[in-house]
DNA sequence: CCTACCGATCGGTAGG
DNA sequence: CCTACCGATCGGTAGG
């Protein structure tokens, strides 16, 4: 058993002591999002944080425990998010769903934030005993999302029915990683702002 | 160069004489559909139609050209089915979005119709001289669904801006590659009809 | 379309 | 965490 990791080759000067094992996960989350789990090596992955091939594991057993970690972390940064963004007491349900749709949309886009558009790639390649502790924490945020929706499908601002709400509203924003990108190329691209608004405006229906 | 293929190894007695560029195409489907295009061997093709492993290259030059013949059979089929469902003349708006996302819900969902979910899930696996083709398809069937989103929101029947409109729907059923399953295990399943009707639901504002 | 095979890649490991 | 390496897999090919 060798010694707990110690490297003087840190990219970043100021970098903490013991974070390999988040670099390892932060840069697969980008290559897996990049060219996917099968066409992303082991190698390509130790090369991008300065180790040689064999010593990712050292961190992980295999390469599907790293996946995991990354969809893990996917849905626990996810998490944390959506649930400060509804901190607020007593917001109505409309504004609730803005909250929601605009969060959701920065997990999927916002810069270094590629964990859980791993998990909608790549979640077939996830082996099933990994992913039980997945689907938990996946079940937590959708019921957060469930509870909006039940709310706004009660008051009549959403018509179709909230459980089917949930998974269509989601999914429409989940396929905007297979088309949006954040890089304005022309001029007039959407930001996610105007994203969240557009698709709020396209489920809702005002009394 | 050897003759045309010719063989007495048939599955199904009435089998036609040389339509085993055909099976290629679909067994491709199901698998790449199930395991992914990177987690199926062309050994799995092959001995899914009854060929041994070498033999899917005297129809296909390489795997990425086994998987383009895929994603191209499903546009083609799309699009002729998307194409009738709108051939009678001057129906309304919504009544064409109605067909529109009930055909598609076909397209993911029909039994045998695996070509687009293959599409939808391993569209990175596809090599980009081979992706053009494949564009040009799409572009044609966007084309259709953009016309009837320009009437439905110039009529005020939907909110969003029609471009992100289209994106967002197909977005929304898309996705239910991910969720639905056509087996009914529990009771209660919703049919693709109740999925469609829920689908317009959400997004159609009565005037 | 089959037989026989190659060459490269890749996940993973032993031992330090 | 590195060095050195293994064993299996897999896309693809030659030749018939």
């Amino acid at each position: 058993m060798p010694a707990k990791p110690r490297t003087t080759k840190d990219k970043t000067p100021a970098a903490a002591p013991d974070n390999r094992r988040a670099d390892l996960i932060r840069v697969a989350a980008r290559l897996f999002r990049e060219k996917g789990f099968d066409g992303t090596t082991i190698r390509d992955i130790a090369h991008a944080v300065g180790m040689r091939s064999g010593s990712p594991f050292y961190h992980f057993a295999n390469k599907h425990e790293l996946l995991m970690a990354v969809m893990e972390e996917g849905l626990r940064l996810g998490l944390d998010r959506t649930e400060e963004a509804l901190a607020e007491a007593a917001l109505p349900a409309t504004e609730r769903l803005h909250r929601l749709v605009r969060t959701h949309y920065g997990i999927l886009h916002d810069t270094g934030s590629d964990f859980i558009p791993v998990m909608l790639y790549d979640w077939r390649s996830l082996p099933s005993q990994y992913k039980r502790r997945i689907i938990e924490l996946k079940d937590r945020y959708d019921a957060i999302w469930q509870r909006t929706l039940d709310d706004l499908h009660a008051q009549g601002l959403v018509r179709a029915d909230a459980k089917l709400a949930r998974l269509m509203i989601l999914g429409a924003i989940n396929f905007s990683a297979t088309w949006y990108r954040a890089k304005p190329r022309s001029a007039k691209r959407v930001d996610l702002d105007e994203l969240a608004a557009q698709t709020v405006a396209l489920v809702l229906h005002p009394p």
